[in-house]
This record gives C-alpha cells, structure tokens and sequence, in this order.
DNA sequence: GCAAGGTC
C-alpha cells in the first residue's frame, strides 16, 4: 500500500514529475508514491437524452425540431458522465477512455490517498479533469491536491510542499466553477439544433448549423467584416503635403474628423487649389533622438500559425507537425497560452542555446544577452510560451521527418526565442519641420545597430522605418498634392480573429486554434482558408446570418459567464445561477434566430449572386516585341510595382532586372527575375517571373 | 448530427 496515487493530466506531465520526484514511484516530502496520468478530460456528460429519467423525457430531449422543448429544463438532467470517445484527427481512430480510467482504478486500489497534481490554471479545468476520474473509479478515501506553476523540478518540489486536502469537491470553487462552465457549454448545443431546424425551415438542405460560444461569434464577425468589405465605397481625398529632395513626407498630423475635413479635398481641383497656397519652406528644428527597442513577445501557436500561414502552411498541417516535433521533444507543450517564460524554464534551456543557434544558422556571437528580461518573464506559465525544447536536432535535415512545415516551424520558433537573448534593437528617431508651417512635420527611424533583429524581425509593418533612408532632412520641402483614399477592412484572418478572441478573453489557447481548424476542415466546413486568410462558404453564411443581433453571437455572452464562475470560484453565487444563465440565453436567442432564418434568402442568395456577376476588371498592359521575335503584352504591374518605360524595354530584352516589390502583406522586399513565358489554368501567358531560388 | 474544455 502506497501513501498516494499522484494524478497527473497527460504523459508528459507524469514524465516531468518522475524527473522531479525520483522516478515513476519513489518517497516524496516523507510519503510513499506512484504516479499516474490520465491524457486530457476522460470522462464528458453523456447524450442530452440519456441524461434524463421519462420515456417522454428521453424523447423530447432527442428532438432536433420540437422547439416547444426548448429551454430546456435543467432539473430535468441527471449530468451523468461517460467514457471520452476521443476521436483523433492525426491516427483516425476513435478511442474510449474506458480502459485509461480503469487502470487508474486498478493503481488506485494500493492508495491511502489520491493527489490531483495539474497546473495552477484558474480555470479549475485541471479540477474538474481530476475529480471526473476521481468520481468515476467511485473513490471514498482522501483527496490532495497540489497545483504547480511550471513543469521543472524545483517548481514541482516547491508545489508538492504546499499540498491541500480537498475531499470534499462541493466546497472546492475551482471543481464548482469549471463544472457550472462545462454544464453552460453543455446548454448551448441547444443553439445548434434550434439554427440546423431553423436553415431547414428556410429551405436550405443543410448538414449541421454548428453554434457555441466560440464558434457563433468567430462566423458572425468574419461575416461582418466581410459586410464591411462588400459594402466598401473607395473615396479618394486629396491633401497637401511637402516633400524634401531626399523624399522624406512632412504631413500635418490630422487626429480628429474635424481636422480631416478641413485638410482633405474631394476633388483633385480644390486640391490643387489648397495646395497652391503653399510656397516651399526652409526645414527647421531637426532632432536626433537615440531610441533603443527590446525584443517582442515570444510566440504562442495561434501566433507561429499565423506566421507559417504567410509561408502557405495550413494551420491543420502545423498543429500536427508541431504535435509530432512536441512528443519528440524538440519543441515545448502546443497548447499553451502563454506568451512569457519562468526564470526557471529560461534558467533550462540556457545552456543549449548556442547549439540551437548553430543548427538554425543564427550567429551565436549575437547572443550576449544572459539576462531573462521582465517583458518575458512570468511568475507562474505551466508551459511557458512555445519555444525550442531541451533536446535540439543534429541537423535542419533531421526534422523534415516530422512533416513539411517541421523546419519553418524550428526555424521560426527557434529565431524567436534567440531574439530574446540578442541586444535591444538600436534606432535614430529623426524629426523635423517647416519653418513656414510647424504643422507639417516629418518623422522616421533610421537604423543603427539591428541587434535582436538580426536574429528574428518582427516588425509587422514597415511603418515610419526606412531600410536605408537618407538621414539627411531639408534642406527644404516643397508642397505638392498628395493622393489618398479611406483605409479599406482588414481581410479577415487566422491573425485576425485570434487578435479578436483575446481581446475578449474566448476560448483558451488550446480551443481557440482546434475550434478555428474545426471551422475549416471537413465537408460541412464554415470557413475556406487560404494563406492564413478567411471567407466564409454557405453554411458558414447561414451559420452567421442566423446569429445575427443574438446573444451567443456576441463577444460579452463569455465575459458574463466568465464573471459569473468567478463568483462561484470565490463561492459567492450559488452555481445554479451559471446554468440558469445558459437557460436564459437559449431563451432570448430562440425567437431571434427562427426571425433571422426569413433573412437568409436576402444574405445567402445575394452573396452568391453577387460572387458570380462580379466584372473582371482588365490589368494595365505593356507590349513590345520580344527579343526581336513575337509581339507580347504583359501587366505592367507585378507585386505593387509599376513598370518603368526603361524597365519594360529591359524585359522586352531578356534582362533580369531588379525592382522594390510589396508583398500582400505590406512587406517591401527586393524582386529579380525577368519576362518569361509561363502557363496557368492550361492557358499561357506573359509576364514577368520572379526568381525565388529554391 | 449538437459545446467547450482537455488530450494525442
């Protein structure tokens, strides 16, 4: 007979634990142990109608479209719990749990005490995984819990020295709030059936309108954004602004609509006007200012995601390839959600930096910087940011078994986390003025030592910083008329909408990417993906439609609920009032999402509509005769670059020849290559080919 | 056929 039964949550736990306490059984703090895991959650509520007592009961709760049900009446569930049948997307196969809870059972019989050993995660999730096992081997004898801030040695010892009992689960608030959280989750599958019912009544043969509270408010704002997008007016403007011999903009800062409005110009004639006004100004007031900038944020997997999207990996294909590379330990837990590491998680991987570095191809004279900074530390991250593991492979070469994005994924994640140990970056603020009008000032930065940014970029956008500016202002600016127009939506993106659920706080980092990935794959899939950037297909139109103006919809339904299980955490409120206030959601949204199913023919149908009769709008052309052979046409735009009468008469040559390109992401870069003839969709064509190397 | 939360 062992003293205790250390629960752990996943293998990877159990194994950091076996590491910290002396092997998989061993004596602890005086107590005698063995330690077990479990793999995530394995038990969930069973089926809405076999959670209910009458025959009546059994099918009512059944119905997909006996909306005379709905509510539905909690006190009418048991919230009986069954064996997780996990199915796994990576091995497709389908899994009970039942043989996992059984052998914990078995382990548990030579127990005094079972330890329930997780992350200190507020959420209580680790709780309630730990008391489902606990309650579904029926177990009678002592709790113990003990939460830990990190999985390193000295975290876990210092963890198990503040162990507590906790048998009694009704008095533990962490148990009592992720229950009531899983029970409202639970309600709100009712949401799905009443829109499935609802797109079908309207006349759409749909499979499943999926609903939730990640789910229903990712589809609707993509769709609003989308809205946005369609409904878009361009609206040029035009403004004076001056310009010195070396190019450098002086604009007036116009920070209200009041100012816009008396600075911009809806005709190019009253533009010309206004900017007639102005004479050429002598530049004054020039300042210097040495800035120094330290390296951003680590990376989560919704951010490395969300980089490997611009370089065409799928989110699906690096949550799998990033999976496989974790279980070899090359790179740390996925699903986290922090951003920032412990002094104890830097302090372990310090000493294979330098090989990291080496096998990456960062130069590891660049890492002087020994010292973990307070912007990346954090008292407590059960994972920490994702980051490089302990064990680093021999060779880029050796990781592309893992899948085709394993080496960007090291790549990146790899420069990342070394950033942190290069100098801050070093940069010239340069400002200045004109000494006729003060309002018209310049500004920019002018590069001086890269640092950390020599070992990982991450700058999104190439805003106000000139990569290689002249830093010589003035000596003066003339005016001259500048053309503008309003800023049009943000396409909707992986980036995007990750932004916008952590902003309000919905979902975890874990759910937040699968329930993303969910949208996206299968043949009823809400959203298409392409290089990171999202649309909706139809049922993810409908999906949307029908949430319009509801409460699961919004971003604030997850801020009540997460306010009311603080409150039951605290044991404040009585959990009852959680789930009732699921009850009262499905209540309030019902009527609205049966109204909103009469606008689906005007959403659906006009979006389809207007998708098919959009105009092709012809590309500006250029042509010439082709090294003395055949007459071609080609665009005389490529990558956000206008062709020059000098350059076109280069390509018409045969030269390579070399231009400032802009990405689709707003990076500038330099592109080379030269006219070719080329194929797409069977059809050829000319145009100019950039040489991307390999 | 349903949620979100864990996990692989």
């Amino acid at each position: 007979m062992i003293d205790m039964l250390i629960l752990a949550e996943k293998a990877s736990a159990a194994k950091h634990m076996a590491k910290a306490f002396g092997g998989t059984t061993g004596n602890v703090g005086g107590k005698t142990y063995k330690i077990v895991h479990a793999h995530g959650h394995l038990m969930e509520f069973k089926e809405p109608e076999k959670m209910v007592a009458t025959e009546a009961d059994k099918q009512r709760y059944s119905s997909w479209t006996d909306m005379q049900t709905m509510p539905w009446n909690q006190a009418d569930f048991s919230w009986a719990k069954t064996y997780t049948k996990a199915y796994n997307a990576y091995t497709k196969k389908s899994k009970s749990t039942r043989a996992d809870v059984a052998a914990i059972k078995a382990e548990a019989a030579n127990a005094q005490a079972i330890l329930i050993a997780t992350d200190n995660d507020p959420s209580g999730e680790g709780d309630l995984l730990g008391w489902e096992i606990v309650n579904a081997i029926k177990w009678q004898k002592p709790v113990y819990r003990i939460r830990f801030a990190d999985e390193t040695p000295k975290s876990l010892n210092k963890a198990m020295q503040q162990m507590v009992e906790i048998t009694d689960q009704f008095k533990q608030g962490e148990y009592l709030k992720s229950d009531a959280r899983s029970k409202w989750d639970f309600l709100s599958m009712q949401l799905t059936r009443i829109s499935t019912y609802a797109a079908r009544q309207a006349g759409y043969r749909v499979k499943v309108i999926n609903q939730g509270r990640l789910k229903s408010v990712i589809v609707l704002k993509i769709w609003q954004q989308q809205q946005l997008i369609d409904n878009y007016v361009k609206t040029p403007y035009f403004e004076a602004k001056f310009k010195d011999p070396a190019g450098h903009i002086f604009a007036r800062k116009l920070k209200d609509d009041a100012r816009k409005q008396a600075a911009r110009f809806a005709d190019e004639t009253s533009g010309q006007a206004d900017v007639a006004q102005y004479t050429k100004s002598p530049v004054t007031n020039i300042k210097r200012e040495h800035k120094t900038q330290a390296p951003g944020a680590l990376l989560d997997l919704a951010k490395l995601g969300s980089l490997l999207a611009q370089q065409g990996f799928n989110s699906k294909e690096v949550l799998a390839t990033y999976q496989k590379m974790y279980e070899a330990e090359i790179v740390s837990y996925p699903r986290t959600e922090d951003r920032k590491i412990t002094q104890e998680q830097y302090n372990e991987l310090l000493p294979v930096v330098d090989t990291i570095a080496t096998v990456v191809g960062v130069d590891p004279q660049l890492l002087t910087h020994r010292v973990l900074r307070s912007k990346h530390r954090a008292s407590s991250a059960a994972h920490g940011a994702n980051r490089p593991g302990i064990k680093v492979p021999k060779s880029m070469a050796e990781l592309a078994k893992y899948g085709p994005s394993a080496q960007a994924i090291y790549k990146t994640l790899a420069a990342n986390y070394l950033a942190i140990l290069g100098e801050d970056y070093e940069f010239d603020r340069i400002t200045a003025e004109l000494q006729l009008y003060p309002d018209f000032k310049t500004g920019f930065n002018v590069p001086v030592k890269l640092n950390y940014r020599a070992i990982f970029d991450d700058t999104e956008q190439v805003a106000t910083e000139v990569k290689s500016p002249s830093a010589v202002v003035g000596p003066d600016a003339a005016p001259f008329m500048y053309q503008g127009a309003n800023p049009k939506p943000t396409r909707p993106s992986a980036d995007w909408i990750g932004k916008f659920l952590e902003k309000h706080n919905i979902g975890t980092g874990a759910t937040r990417l699968s329930v993303q990935a969910q949208l996206i794959s299968g043949k009823n899939a809400f959203i298409n993906e392409k290089r990171g950037f999202y649309t909706l297909t139809q049922p993810g139109t409908i999906a949307a439609v029908l949430v319009r103006n509801t409460w699961i919809g919004s971003p604030s339904i997850t801020k009540q609920l997460f306010d009311h299980m603080d409150a039951v955490g605290k044991l404040n409120e009585a959990p009852a009032v959680v789930i009732d206030s699921a009850t009262k959601v499905i209540a309030h949204d019902l009527p609205l999402i049966l109204n909103n199913s009469q606008e689906l023919a005007q959403f659906v149908g006009k979006q389809s509509a207007a998708r098919t009769t959009k105009k092709y709008r012809p590309k500006p052309k250029a042509q010439g005769q082709y090294q003395d052979g055949p007459t071609v046409e080609f665009n005389s735009t490529w990558s956000g670059h206008k062709f020059s009468a000098e350059e076109i008469r280069s390509l018409l040559q045969g030269d390579v020849i070399s231009f400032n390109a802009t990405s689709k992401y707003g990076k500038t870069y330099t592109a080379t290559g030269s006219l070719k003839q080329q194929t797409f969709k069977g059809k050829k064509f000319w145009g100019f080919k950039a040489d991307f190397g390999k």
